[in-house]
DNA sequence: CTGTATCCGTGTTGATACTG
DNA sequence: CAGTATCAACACGGATACAG
């Protein structure tokens, strides 16, 4: 019924600048944010629409297709019994994430940042790489608990070790809102007052949680 | 007689993470390429124009009056005799240059990238600083002569100074088409035939460039 | 020369509804 | 759950025309 792809790309920018092709590849509006939540492994077409309120299912397929026709994204389907539909990144595509830290460094120093919006999973996971302090390190073993995903994020040897999954032998775990755990960690809200709300449940030792977050701030704003 | 500015800004992504605000703030069309073209130094708005050809006076207008209302740009007149207006950037669009760097350097993988179209003068020299591998470098001093423009590039000590207008006691001065530079620096075109084109005129010592570019490559295809 | 303000055709984006 | 179809709004780029 549809078998011509058109296919046409006719927004370029006619530059040999590497810039200016990186903006060819995933300049297009919602398609870093489609890689940055594939950054920490496969995910189900649902997953990431609910991921990334605001973007509509239309606009997801044709991103992942752009991508998928680029090389940085492969569709796949989950061995059985699972056999489900999942998009993952390439190799090359991976290696974009120094590009979504290097952009959430600099734009978190924006005046207009508000870092009280909702925040997703991976974004926080990803934030916690960007802002780690290797000087300010000391050996902690979290777990954390969003819903049905949970995360694991170890400091060991000055060096941050995270992703999906629960790790091994966790001081402690966290459960609650991905953006009440960045209010922790970065300090703009206490435990105690996120404990009482409801907005986070904490188990296990709450100094590991003190360590691990001395870690991590955000940079000053630029204004 | 056009008082009140509207000044719509409706595509948000409604997102704490950092990249996502930092697509709110350069991810529109063309705006990393203003950036980036104002990396160097001050430049006028006719400047900007012929060096970002496919982009239009009213699209550049808009960009730069956004820019300007993130506090990345800041219009400026020069001081007499001159007195002409100039874009500039501020101290924290300064700041930008990494995430320039880091999406060239990733997109200089893609297969789909074609080194030889035409290139801006100050994409060559934030190439040049994006591609520089201390660990192969030579001292070395040149200028480039691009039209009016005149740019130095110095290797000392392992590091690579560069910027607009020429240096002091340059070893050899190279004048043609920042594409053909490049060509020439990468290693996809040899210097006897760019020369014998006239795509290149080169003054002095020649030894001194190829001492320098040999602290340049352009990372393997990812394909 | 340095922009600003229009119109206009095209393509991109996004919300809703809908199908398998 | 995983998309597709349709349609409306907007962004983009070209071509002016115009002001200082």
């Amino acid at each position: 019924m549809k078998l011509e792809k058109v296919t046409k790309k006719p927004r370029r920018y006619d530059d040999a600048c590497g810039t200016a092709h990186g903006l060819e590849l995933i300049g297009e509006r919602w398609a870093l944010l489609v890689m940055r939540e594939l950054m920490l492994g496969p995910r189900r077409f649902g997953d990431l629409r609910s991921s990334l309120p605001g973007l509509s299912a239309n606009v997801l397929t044709q991103r992942l297709e752009g991508l998928e026709a680029s090389g940085l994204v492969r569709r796949e389907t989950l061995p059985p019994p699972a056999s489900v539909p999942v998009y993952a990144l390439t190799g090359w595509g991976l290696e974009a994430e120094p590009i979504i830290r290097e952009l959430g460094r600099w734009a978190a120093r924006s005046p207009g940042h508000d870092p009280t919006l909702p925040l997703s999973a991976v974004s926080l996971i990803l934030s916690l790489r960007t802002m780690f302090d290797p000087a300010r390190a000391h050996d902690a073993a979290l777990d954390f608990v969003f819903g049905r995903d949970r995360f694991h994020a170890r400091v060991r040897d000055g060096a941050l070790i995270s992703g999906r999954d629960p790790g091994a032998a966790p001081e402690a775990v966290i459960e609650g809102e991905p953006g009440a755990v960045a209010g922790l960690i970065y300090g703009f809200a206490a435990l105690d007052d996120l404990e009482r709300d409801g907005a986070l449940k904490v188990f296990g030792d709450r100094g590991a949680i003190a360590r691990f977050a001395a870690a991590f701030e955000l940079p000053g704003k630029a204004a």
